[in-house]
DNA sequence: CGTGACTTTGACCTTTTGGTCAAATCAAAG
DNA sequence: CTTTGATTTGACCAAAAGGTCAAAGTCACG
């Protein structure tokens, strides 16, 4: 372990390496189905020495997560209340689907940690998520009490689009098994645009 | 290991605690996350003795898997060409939402398998699951071809079933955190059969 | 260059974990 | 009640995996 001074060449590089080896590692095998040895070969580096930039597994787990958490809301903080309604709910749709086609490494990673019941981040999602949440799901409904979209749980919908949107990255293999040669990316946008125009335009 | 006689009693009552129990906790830990001492006392007996009636942990997943994925698919399998288009998807919609509900353990485990690449079911997604997929998609793009469905992807149509009721289960810690004390399966029906039925009803 | 700080690693330690086995206990058919 | 096969388990074993450490190698800068 360096002392704390500004970081070196060498220790940017490596750090940066070992973060992108353990997310690689981490949201193919889950937390306890990745091991050190793992990461350490798909960073390039020895085990001792990614535990001389990380004191342990769980630290390089969490350093991981906290990267991803960082900017894994951007897009629905994006989500502006003097834009149109339905467009800019569109606008977020067509945001996650993009991460879930260029990032599907942190959506699984996401995925593995929520559904063993997210014993690291059950904080961050009560509080920090949550605030979130609730401050747009205010807007939405604001935008329906002035009849500028159709009535919709506003709950409901950020789910649904979280849950269209990631099942093409978290479930990916099986979206493609049932494809076939066909990337399901390339019907994606327009089916999820689709459905958000019939389910929000006014009536 | 038993002579291969039928079952007794013991047997047929330590398995099925087995099954469960295994189930418990592969859903919550992942294969590798789960050990054979979890399970095994989860199921109230010794390890050795888990290893006298399965022969690897292995085994006791592919069991689990296997005796999953036998019912996972009947209510796909229930949706009847002959029946009212909007009416039969709604159907499906309810059925699998009914499973999230009542048997979340099994929605995570099957999660689990996914999102980690499905290393021991890709066999079967890719003949079984599509070739049922396929024969349903062409039913429903029978409907649309008669004007008794919206133009839609069916194949996208099915996918966004999966992944929205699913997403009750699998995120079910993520969804109870924003909603705070409110339950998600008090709306979520009401919320999914609005959203079918805006989309699919034809023009 | 030389020096002190940074970096790397081979060897090793400990704990966890999947799995084995022989001996002990139990069930039930005759 | 005895015999025989089924069931159970305490004691082990070996491999895997997280982590440590001292010694060796590298870098940057005066």
């Amino acid at each position: 372990m360096p002392k704390d001074r500004a970081p070196t060449r060498i220790q940017r590089k490596n750090r940066a390496a070992i973060l992108d080896a353990a997310l690689e590692v981490f949201s193919a095998q889950g937390f306890r189905g990745a091991t050190v040895d793992q990461i350490a070969s798909a960073a390039g580096l020895s085990k001792p020495n990614l535990l001389y930039y990380f004191p342990s597994k769980e630290a390089m787990h969490e350093a991981v997560l906290s990267q991803l958490l960082d900017t894994w809301l951007d897009p629905l903080r994006a989500l502006d209340p003097i834009g149109d309604p339905i467009e800019e709910i569109l606008g977020y749709v067509r945001r996650k689907l993009e991460m879930s086609r260029d990032f599907p490494r942190e959506s699984r990673l996401f995925a593995n940690e929520i559904v063993q019941g997210a014993p690291r981040i059950h904080e961050v999602l009560s509080t920090d998520l949550k605030a979130l949440v609730d401050e747009k799901t205010a807007v939405i409904q604001g935008w329906i009490d002035e009849g500028r979209l159709a009535e919709v749980h506003p709950y409901h919908l950020i789910f649904s689009i979280w849950s269209l949107t990631q099942h093409y990255a978290d479930f990916d293999v099986q979206v493609r098994a049932v494809l076939g040669k066909e990337d399901p990316f390339d019907a994606a946008p327009e089916f999820l645009e689709t459905l958000y125009r019939r389910m929000l335009r006014p009536a």
